[in-house]
RNA sequence: CGGGGUGUAGCUCAGCUUGGUAGAGCGCUUGCUUCGGGAGCAAGAGGUCGCAGGUUCGAAUCCUGUCACCCCGACCA
């Protein structure tokens, strides 16, 4: 593709709105452009990245055996109706009127669709496995689309759903989905992780994210580089401390603390360690009533766990200032354990302190001192917390590590939610109905463009993986005006470099050397190759590597056999 | 949905407080000079100042309404 063909606009300033880096370098890469809130139209540049990852995705799902379709984007609400979900699923969903007043919607997911397309075609268990899969655009009415691409309403994803009769086929299935998820992001050349997850209200029992590192990540997700433990840490237990209780050695001592309200008030204003403390969030109670949750004062509520701790209300909610000063006589930041006239859950590391500081449930008042059995009863206790890097892994294998992600894949073993909802059975072996069961299987085919920008930039632009660069190498002559050896030397090379099966993006515009240079950062285009008068006088150009910024000085008859030893192999792990 | 903010040239923004009929930088067009990391000079094109009302002799500016967008939160997973 010649340059002067392709009116590629980019852009000097940052556009206002684009808040992390992806979205402001994919603007100003002139990859996409925005036409309303979270919808986005992809240029070509853009659309050439899009188009390279789906291919890749769509050869390893056909690898794996799954089989491709095309379903509706727009589906009816009767279907949906059938499930339950036209109501649940809320305003995500978009709902559409056709001219005879008949509801639809535009797909946010396509489980209705599938299972009756599987309701209709399979009869026989002999026809299963099948695994549909399709890449389409679906639509989530997001209640605040940002980010970019990676946070968009109109997305392209990748969909599939598996069909079995039993649990061990779907088993085998869902082994084969994580395998090829693997060999996708691996091809694609990302750094990526795949996490236990939480199903949520999709329901099933197994479900395992793959996260994209990425600073910018709106997940934490926690590994064990010494076993084959990988969360997300929503997901990740805490195991109780190993070290039992220290014995008190302090008096229980009553402070005046005047506006201290916070744990950072507390070691500011007392002087004491953070984990020195215990916290105490109150919440509402399944009963009705509150529940007070302790926690040390340098840990963080996990809100999965502490659901699923006794008489906690679901969904978890932080109970009111109101309600606490009511039920307790003290304002929220002042609450402790000691004499507190409400059930208490302790998490497992806030019942080995000893000589802790916590609220006197009295404004302004702290208690320093403290000890369990002593000054108090132990509570009931639990895992409330979130791992923090360097806890010790679920797996025996060693300290944590925990990092940000961005989650571009997700698996789940849905089970017969839908199937069984919608009536979607075949005949077994014995003749009999069956209810089939299901795994269902995502990509975020375009958050992962975004996604690997995050994952892959520097100042000056994009680093593209290879697999997903809009073109291979790009080709800059120099002052073409100024000399028809230089002109004849690039021209001839894009030639053979497009014969040679290399797309191929030859800047031949007539435009500075410095403004090529810098767009062809931006872009981020891994090859570069110069070819100018200084250069050409001595049949050369000029390579340099984006990423490495590596630069060496190739015969222009060898360029060929140069980029080829340099195509870079798919990265392993 | 609650709170905050912004709508002025393709982009980033100034002008608004104190009304007098619109600007800068970047980008774009033309010419000349330049030319190996976002050139210089000169001349241009480009805006119903988001939209609709109102006040006023006169509104980008003041008032009311409305729409769009952004940020924080809540929601969702």
């Amino acid at each position: 593709m010649r340059l002067t063909h392709l009116p590629l606009t980019t852009l000097k300033e940052v556009p206002a709105d684009a808040e992390i880096i992806s979205h402001q370098l994919m603007l100003r890469a002139g990859l996409v452009r925005r036409l309303s809130s979270g919808l986005f139209t992809w240029m070509p540049l853009g659309l050439r990245v899009l188009r390279k990852v789906e291919r890749i995705v769509r050869e390893e799902m056909d690898r794996a055996g799954a089989l491709e379709i095309l379903m509706p984007a727009v589906q009816p609400a009767e279907l949906w109706q059938e499930t339950g979900r036209w109501d649940v699923y809320g305003d995500l969903l978009l709902r559409i009127r056709d001219r005879h007043d008949r509801d639809y919607c535009f797909a946010p997911t396509a489980e209705e669709v599938v299972t009756e397309v599987a309701r209709r075609e399979l009869r026989s268990y002999r026809q299963l496995p099948v695994n549909y899969y399709q890449i389409n655009t679906k639509f989530r009415d997001e209640i605040r689309p940002r980010f970019g691409v990676m946070r968009a309403r109109e997305f392209v994803m990748k969909d599939a759903y598996s069909f079995h009769l039993d649990q061990a086929s779907l088993e085998a299935t869902y082994d084969a989905m994580a395998e090829a998820y693997s060999r996708i992001f691996t091809r694609l050349g990302l750094r990526f992780r795949k996490v236990d997850a939480h199903g949520g209200e999709i329901g099933g029992s197994r479900s395992q994210e793959f996260h994209v590192l990425a600073e910018s990540g709106e997940d934490r997700i926690a590994w064990c580089e010494g076993d084959s433990f990988a969360a997300n840490v929503e997901m990740a237990p805490a195991a109780p401390p190993a070290i039992p209780r220290p014995a008190g050695t302090q008096a229980l001592t009553r402070v005046p603390t005047p506006g201290v309200r916070s744990i950072d008030d507390v070691t500011a204003f007392l002087k004491v360690g953070a984990s020195q403390c215990l916290k105490t969030l109150v919440v509402e109670g399944s009963d009705g009533g509150l529940v007070a949750l302790l926690l040390r004062g340098d840990h963080e509520l996990n809100p999965l766990k502490a659901e699923r701790a006794p008489g906690v209300a679901r969904p978890l909610k932080l109970a009111s200032p109101e309600r606490v000063l009511a039920a307790t006589g003290a304002p929220v930041g002042a609450i402790g354990p000691v004499n507190l006239p409400l059930p208490m859950v302790a998490d497992h590391s806030a019942l080995v302190l000893a000589d802790f500081v916590c609220g006197a449930n009295a404004a302004d008042a702290h208690l320093t001192g403290v000890n369990w059995e002593r000054d108090l009863p132990l509570p009931r206790a639990a895992d409330l917390r979130n791992v923090e890097t360097g806890d010790p892994s679920p797996g025996g294998g060693g300290a944590l590590t925990i990092a940000r992600g961005i989650e571009v894949g997700h698996i789940f073993q849905l089970g017969d939610k839908y199937s069984q909802s919608m009536h979607a059975v075949v005949l077994d072996q014995d003749g009999k109905e069956r209810v089939m069961t299901m795994g269902c299987y995502g990509i975020g085919v375009s958050r992962i463009v975004g996604a690997a920008i995050e994952q892959n930039h520097d100042g000056n632009g994009i680093l593209w993986p290879e697999p997903m660069s809009p073109f291979d190498v790009i080709l800059i002559e120099i002052n073409p005006k100024k000399s028809d050896p230089v002109t004849a030397a690039a021209g001839a090379l894009y030639k053979d470099l497009q014969a040679a099966g290399f797309d191929v993006l030859f800047d031949d515009r007539d435009a500075r050397p410095g403004v090529k240079f810098a767009d062809a950062d931006l872009v981020g285009i891994p090859h570069r190759l110069v070819v100018g008068e200084r250069g050409v006088r001595e049949g050369k150009a000029e390579y340099r590597h984006r990423t490495s910024g590596n630069e060496e000085q190739v015969g222009l008859t060898d360029v060929l056999d140069f980029l080829r030893a340099r195509r870079e192999l798919p990265r392993q792990g």
